[in-house]
DNA sequence: TACTATGTTTAGTAATTACTAAACGCACAG
DNA sequence: CTGTGCGTTTAGTAATTACTAAACATAGTA
C-alpha cells in the first residue's frame, strides 16, 4: 500500500531516531522502533529492511537489541516461517526494562570501583588530613549515586501505573 | 607531592571516565572532572594536563564543556594569569543544569518533530480509519514525552533540597 | 617593541561505532 | 538429499567522535 511512505511517517521516523541517538542509542534503533510502532500488524524482518532502507543484518542485530531491551516482542504465526515484531505500547514498561539493562553491566561495576576506592582509602596511607578530605568527598558522591539508584528503582516501581503518579510527584516538589 | 598518582585516585578517575562515557559523555570528561572533585584546592589548566594525561587542547574544550554543564566552576587568582577551576560538589546541583542544557538543543526539536507530525496528522488524506490509529499512537508517545519532560522538570525542582526528597519520593511510590 | 606565559583553535589522526554485503546455518518442502 | 526461504554471523567499510600536536591569539612584562 504505502510503498513510498508518506512524508508525515517519514518525518516521525526521523524524530524517533534523532531521540534515539540523543539517549546513546544507534540511529536506527530508532527508526526501526518508530516503523514497528506505527505498524498496526506486526511487521517481519523483510518488511521492517523495506520501510527503514536498512539491511537485514542490521535489523537483525538492532531488533535482538530492541527485545533485549523490551522495547519490542517477537512472536511468530502458525505456518510461517517469519518472525514478526511489534512495538510495545507501555512507555513505562519499556522504561523500566531500559533502567533495569543500564543497571547491571558496566554501570554497577563502575560504581563498584568507586565503592571500593573509598573502602582502601579508609585503610590508606596517606596523610591524616588529606586522607579525611578524600574520603568525604568519595563518600558524597557514593551516596549521591546511591540516590540515583532508588531514584530508577523508583521509576521502575511506577510499573503501569501511569502518568498520574507522575503528577503526583510533582505535586510534591512544588 | 604525588607527582605519580597513588594507585587509589588512579581508580577513582578511571571508575568516573567509565560512568562519564556510559552516560554519553567523553571519557575525558570524567577524568577531568574527577581530578578536580579529588582536590581540595583549584587547579590550573597545566595541573589538570598533568594529572589526566590529556593534552592542553582536549583539557580546554573539555573543562569548557563542564562549566558550560554547571559541573565545573572557573575562576582566577588575582596576579595570576592562570584560570582555576573546582568541581561543583552539589550533585543535585549539576543534575539540574545538565538537565536543562540537554532540554533545549536536540531533543526539544525531535520532540517539535513528533508534535508537528501530530498536528499533520490530523488533516491528512490517509483513509479514516489508518488515521485514526496513527493519530492514537502518536498522540501517545506525545503523553509520554510530556511526563518525561515533567518528570525532569520535577528533579530540577529538587534545588539543594537533598536526598531526603529522594526519599519522600520513594515512599509515595512503595 | 619584542618576549613570555597563558588559553584557544585548527587540522589531522586514532579509535570507536554503526552499518553493509555476503557467506553461513538451519529447518522445512519437495 | 537437494533446494528454498528465512534469520544470523562475520569481515570489511563508512561515519562519527575523541583526541593530539602544533599554530595561533592575547595580555602582561621587560
Amino acid at each position: 500500500m504505502t510503498n513510498a511512505l508518506p512524508q508525515i511517517k517519514r518525518d516521525f521516523i526521523e524524530g524517533l531516531s534523532q531521540i534515539s541517538r540523543f539517549w546513546g542509542f544507534p540511529k536506527g534503533m530508532g527508526a526501526i522502533f518508530a516503523v514497528l510502532y506505527l505498524s498496526p500488524a506486526p511487521l517481519s524482518l523483510d518488511e521492517i529492511v523495506v520501510q527503514t532502507g536498512l539491511t537485514k543484518g542490521a535489523v537483525s542485530t538492532q531488533v535482538r537489541a530492541l527485545a533485549r531491551l523490551g522495547l519490542v516482542y517477537r512472536s511468530s504465526k502458525l505456518a510461517d516461517r517469519k518472525d514478526y515484531y511489534e512495538a510495545e505500547t507501555d512507555f513505562y514498561k519499556s522504561i523500566r526494562s531500559i533502567l533495569k539493562e543500564r543497571q547491571n553491566t558496566e554501570f554497577d561495576r563502575a560504581l563498584a570501583a568507586v565503592k571500593d576506592a573509598l573502602v582502601r582509602l579508609e585503610s590508606g596511607a596517606t596523610h591524616a588530613e588529606e586522607r579525611a578530605f578524600l574520603v568525604e568527598r568519595v563518600r558524597a558522591l557514593q551516596e549521591f549515586f546511591d540516590a540515583i539508584d532508588n531514584l530508577s528503582r523508583a521509576v521502575v516501581k511506577l510499573e503501569s501505573l501511569g502518568i498520574s503518579n507522575v503528577q503526583k510527584i510533582l505535586s510534591i516538589l512544588k
